[in-house]
DNA sequence: ATGACGATTTACT
DNA sequence: GTAAATCGTCATA
């Protein structure tokens, strides 16, 4: 039975816990007891009050966003878009709101329940919405290769929001490597999606690892 | 009470 | 490449 990462892992600066996360594996054990697992291919990095980017920015609190607060090591998961839950894995110490996006997995164990959750035909209260009986099976890449698509492949939901990943049964991640993947493996570009935020959607606090194919977007 | 907006994904031209 | 889907959340009133 593998080591979780422990609680001194998370209570680091978010780039570096944001770097550190790459190759660990995210484990998911449902209610019914499967197990899903993937290892952590691409982060993004947040970096609180001073970061217009972040949901945290000028030390914005909200019920949404509470549990950004909570310390190293508890989750922030949030709904986005009507329809999209994305995952945070929270840094630093407590008061101080800086958080990991995880937005890329390379699944490893309950493929095919994934795929199920990735397949499952979203609620409608009308008629008008079509399955998706006639697409092919879903590619392995495009499971987990996406923050709203991992959350989606694996269960998690905002009922995970403000999850101890240090003691929590539904949601952690074991330790598969002591030491992050050196510089030249680690990919490093500008954060996704965050346009609005003028000179913070330029830095490089994006991090994925070269050539995986389990990243959001290649390139 | 109201209106605008997403740390996205998918399907379609 | 563009656009639709879809609704909780937050700022304003």
């Amino acid at each position: 039975m593998p080591d979780r990462l422990p609680q001194e892992f998370f209570t680091r600066d978010s780039v570096t816990v944001a770097r550190a996360l790459l190759g660990q594996r995210l484990v998911r054990v449902m209610d019914d007891g499967t197990r899903l697992a993937g290892l952590i291919v691409e982060t993004e990095a947040y970096l609180g009050e001073k970061d217009k980017a972040a949901h945290t920015f000028n030390g914005r609190r909200t019920e949404r966003n509470a549990s950004m607060w909570l310390g190293g090591g508890f989750n922030y998961v949030y709904f986005t878009y009507g329809m999209h839950y994305c995952m945070n894995v929270v840094a630093s110490t407590a008061g101080h709101p800086v958080a990991v996006l995880l937005r890329g997995v390379e699944p490893t164990e309950g493929i095919e329940t994934m795929c199920r959750m990735r397949t499952a035909k979203r609620r409608t209260k009308g008629t008008k919405s079509k399955s998706r009986s006639g697409a092919q099976p879903l590619r392995e890449t495009n499971l987990c290769s996406g923050p709203a698509k991992l959350c989606q492949a694996m269960a998690i939901d905002r009922s995970l929001d403000g999850n101890n990943l240090v003691t929590s049964r539904q949601l952690y991640i074991e330790k598969v490597r002591n030491r992050a993947f050196p510089q030249r493996l680690i990919h490093e570009g500008p954060r996704v999606g965050v346009d609005y935020a003028e000179e913070w959607a330029a830095e490089p606090l994006r991090f994925y690892l070269r050539g995986n194919p389990h990243v959001s977007r290649p390139q």
